[in-house]
RNA sequence: GCCGCGUUGGUCAAGAGGUUAAGACGCCUCCCUUUCACGGAGGAAUCACGGGUUCGAGUCCCGUACGUGGUACCA
């Protein structure tokens, strides 16, 4: 019988989630549904110092905008709580002094400047390796280094200090990454990390063997930059006595900057222009907004996709998939091994695509907020869902519809004029003026009896019904763009579009168009 | 510096020794549309380099280059 899979997405809640996170909790989830398993968030909030106000809730927020809903997490229980690391200090405190006690750990006295003092010192002697490991310990300030006596005094003292894994020298690491393959670290170039710090919380390396242990876990999927810690964890997991234990490692291929070097970061977004974030993230100690793929008009169905793709496929031509389908094709043998460069076009592309195959009554009242946000209220949503169908193709972003489809809601403000100079002449205006006084009666508006009526006039006028078409556009909607002028008609209706023609001869006479 | 990981068009990528090296985004041309978009048809553009192994290498091995991550009492 095989292990029930359970999976964590472990961010440390220090401020909003950029991209690189939402993936790695996506490809955590959809290996954890695919399983039929547990997908777990857990917060790793063990430096104080970075801990920011309200980054938990955003990233639940998020989590929950994605439809990534976790099947235990502090917000939600489980029964393996508490799910925040800061609430679970004493356990790790439990499994510190049992490595202390097995010899696999010690204290550390040394102050930051010392082991700076050690460091320099390493560096003028030409050294290369400038780790706090077995080279260096005994000539430290700790347990190792000092009489038992010495040890206990300066604890009961009340001498700061940290718990360090002693790691024991000439000898190879084997692992399995299930991306890349078998792993083999040499344990010479690997130091003695710090286990539990001077403020008694433990560091990343310690609480995530031991929740990962007491929680569990199967599988690790987490960013590449923790390739070079994996052989101290696989140590922890050893010395602590749960080899047996120990889950499989996915170390996932980063997300990179568009344009060349590095991982994408927060400051990306701004100075390319486009977001790194899931959501809207207000930094509430310097108040800055940075911008969210959500508020900037995306699907989450399209951010979840784009986010899939990059990095993984299915090995087909396919690249639309919804989530119940990323959840069954999924593998982790088909992630790539190398790092992908974000392209906010194509990620726009996956919008577009979004947009156009949803029904519009799936997003039609995130749009009609935007519209109530620019000042107009929407009532009637049945006439909103038409207008949105008509200008579905030409919006890339949900932001899109408010450009694509304003008019229907006000008259022109302003009117192409170049467009219409040379065009527009007395034969034109008295076109229209005709126009208006044949239209119909409410029960024959629509569009191709409007058609029809205009083409037979253009016809009797021997005016070409081109020039004419341009034309009404440009009076109904201000620019030569847009869907079928007819169409467009149709939805203003018969006395809204007898306005706008009045409205815009005045406007062209007035402004003195030939 | 040291230790890892990686490298197929500008970008995302298929490819598991023998292919005219898929497809998508973006770009360009044309068609459709009396507009724009959608849709359709085409086009330009790629195996980092050097050595092996092999009848044969994008695919396997070794070097080099480049990129990238780590090198914290941050995660």
């Amino acid at each position: 019988m095989s292990k029930n899979v359970r999976v964590r997405f472990a961010p440390s809640p220090t401020g909003g989630l950029h991209l690189g996170g939402v993936r790695t909790a996506l490809y955590n989830y959809l290996f954890a549904k695919q399983q039929r398993g547990d997908f777990i968030l857990r917060i790793e909030d063990t430096d104080q110092s970075r801990f920011v106000e309200g980054a938990e809730k955003y990233i639940t927020e998020c989590l929950n905008w994605c439809e990534l809903i976790p099947d235990e997490a502090p917000h939600i229980g489980g029964t393996h709580e508490p799910y925040r690391q800061s609430q679970r200090k004493e356990i790790y405190h439990q499994y510190a002094m049992q490595l202390v006690d097995s010899g696999h750990a010690y204290y550390a006295f040394d102050t930051p400047e010392e082991i700076e003092h050690m460091r320099g010192k390493l560096k003028s002697e030409g050294k290369s390796n400038l780790q706090y490991d077995h080279h260096t310990r005994m000539l430290m300030n700790n347990s190792l280094s000092r009489l038992p006596e010495e040890t206990s005094k300066a604890i009961d003292q009340g001498i700061p200090y940290v718990i360090r894994l002693k790691i024991d020298p000439d000898a190879f690491i084997y692992f399995k990454d299930m991306i890349r393959g078998e792993m083999t670290f040499d344990t010479n170039n690997l130091d003695d990390k710090v286990l539990l710090k001077a403020d008694g919380m433990p560091t990343y390396h310690l609480a995530v063997v031991v929740d990962d242990y007491l929680m569990k876990i199967t599988h690790v999927f987490r960013g590449e930059e923790w390739l070079p810690s994996a052989p101290a964890h696989v140590m922890i997991w050893k010395y602590l006595g749960w080899e047996n234990a120990m889950p499989q490692w996915v170390h996932l291929p980063l997300i990179l900057k568009p344009d060349g070097n590095g991982k994408l970061s927060k400051r990306d977004g701004d100075r390319l222009g486009f977001p790194v974030f899931a959501m809207n993230w207000k930094d509430p100690k310097t108040s800055e907004l940075m911008k969210g793929f959500k508020e900037l008009g995306f699907l989450p169905e399209a951010f979840i996709n784009m986010l899939a793709m990059l990095g993984w496929n299915d090995g087909t031509e396919q690249e639309i998939f919804n989530l119940e389908e990323l959840i069954q094709k999924f593998s982790i043998e088909r992630i790539h091994k190398a790092g992908a460069k974000f392209d906010f076009e194509k990620a726009k592309w996956f919008n577009h695509e979004w947009i156009k195959k949803l029904p519009v009554s799936h997003y039609s009242s995130r749009v009609a907020g935007m519209f109530t946000e620019m000042g107009i209220t929407i009532n009637d949503t049945e006439k909103f869902n038409k207008i949105l169908e008509l200008v579905k193709d030409r919006c890339t972003l949900l932001t899109g519809f408010w450009d694509n489809a304003h008019y229907f809601y006000k008259p022109p403000a302003e009117f192409d004029t170049a467009s219409l100079t040379g065009k527009w002449n007395d034969d034109k205006k008295d076109f229209f003026e005709s126009f208006i006084t044949l239209l119909p009666g409410e029960a024959g508006w629509n569009s191709s009896s409007l058609e029809n009526i205009f083409k037979t006039l253009a016809a009797e006028k021997k005016i070409k019904a081109g020039e004419l078409l341009m034309i009404f556009r440009i009076i109904l909607v201000g620019s030569k763009t847009g869907p079928g002028v007819f169409a467009i008609a149709e939805i203003l209706g018969k006395e809204e579009t007898i306005k706008r023609i009045n409205l815009a001869i005045a406007q062209f006479v007035a402004l003195n168009i030939k």
